[in-house]
DNA sequence: TGTACATCAGTGAACGCGCGTTCACTGATGTAC
DNA sequence: TGTACATCAGTGAACGCGCGTTCACTGATGTAC
């Protein structure tokens, strides 16, 4: 029962990717290694074929849930047309957005859990926040000589926003929140001059 | 070996207050029954004696990790003299709480728990949003029409630069963001007019 | 106030389940000639 | 290109450890008279 390179090669993707997801909606400690081979169509025990250690793709799935968005970001952002600043808000700061943790930002969803976990995943970390600085600095205005300090003061904003969204829950109190921070970034209400 | 009522309760605010701290640090899947126990100083064997489960105690332990600091907070803000903004800000958005979760505000360290468990935990997260976000409009002025909004994009901006500092760990770019968000919050930089 | 008895907080051994991990095995894939 | 053999991705049973939970027991505390 042996699979060629290539089916290898995208089973080992599609674990880390459902791992990936699941970290995000239930955090880094929940998702067995049984119960993710399964979600991934296959049987746990092959895991360490692909794996030394749960460990080790904890590692990788924190890597692709914090660097899964970029593209998607990245056409958001290039489609000059409109106001991108207002067309990231939009997608950042949504009730979709926090409702659905597991294809969403992975530095809002596993700021605390890499914390404690450090290492290669706290890197990944660092370079997707540096990621979102250098995509709002952009948006911002490079020219603009706080472009840097207001883009920090954004991405604090919007990612304190969804997780204290999140924390609320679904509700009118957590609509409000989102509406208000949303509409402050699209209004470019925190920019200096 | 039975102990007295008042010791009972004052045992079972220790486990509770261990258990607080732990779960910011460590997370709400993290700490064990024996572990937490044995923090308290007692023996794993006695635990049913104060919680029907393991989750009956995390419920009590978030809801402490969310009002611990209410006392500290009041404190802080009702010292009137000089800028009690200002230095509700050099609280929050410092090196130190970055440093020390344990101890710290569960609304930034406990969003994406207390977004699985629900139930009363949920419950108590709202409660000490709703806490903090009175605090910030008493302290931005009642008076002012946009207070509650500015509340929520201050509320929402330290939240995310504690979770992202965190995330960073401790570095030079957490210490950048870390300062850049309390100077914002010092200057007034997001509040209306 | 003192005494006899019931209560029950805390102990530490034990249980059983689920988890990460290991392993012998299968059979398709890759390679050497 | 075809054949013979080695490789190894995936399977499913099994292991063993740690965890939440239970339990018989102890002896100080609380209560009834």
């Amino acid at each position: 029962m042996r699979n060629s390179r290539d089916e290898k090669a995208a089973n080992h993707d599609r674990i880390v990717g459902v791992a990936a997801q699941q970290i995000r909606e239930r955090g880094t400690d929940q998702p067995g290694v049984a119960e993710i081979m399964r979600a991934a169509g296959l049987t746990h025990g092959g895991f360490y074929k692909h794996f030394g250690s749960r460990d080790e793709l904890i590692d990788e799935a924190v890597a692709l849930a914090l660097t899964e968005n970029e593209l998607e970001a990245e056409q958001l952002l290039a489609s000059a047309d409109g106001d991108p600043l207002a067309a990231f808000a939009d997608w950042y700061v949504s009730t979709a957005h926090r409702d659905d943790p597991g294809t969403g930002c992975g530095v809002a969803a596993l700021g605390p859990d890499v914390s404690r976990i450090g290492g290669a995943a706290q890197e990944a970390y660092r370079a997707q926040v540096d990621r979102y600085l250098a995509h709002l600095q952009t948006l911002i205005g490079e020219d603009d000589p706080d472009s840097r300090r207001d883009a920090l003061l954004t991405l604090s904003m919007m990612v304190g926003a969804l997780v204290i969204a999140r924390g609320l829950g679904r509700n009118e109190r957590s609509d409000e929140l989102l509406d208000t921070v949303r509409e402050a970034i699209r209004e470019r209400r925190l920019l200096a001059g």
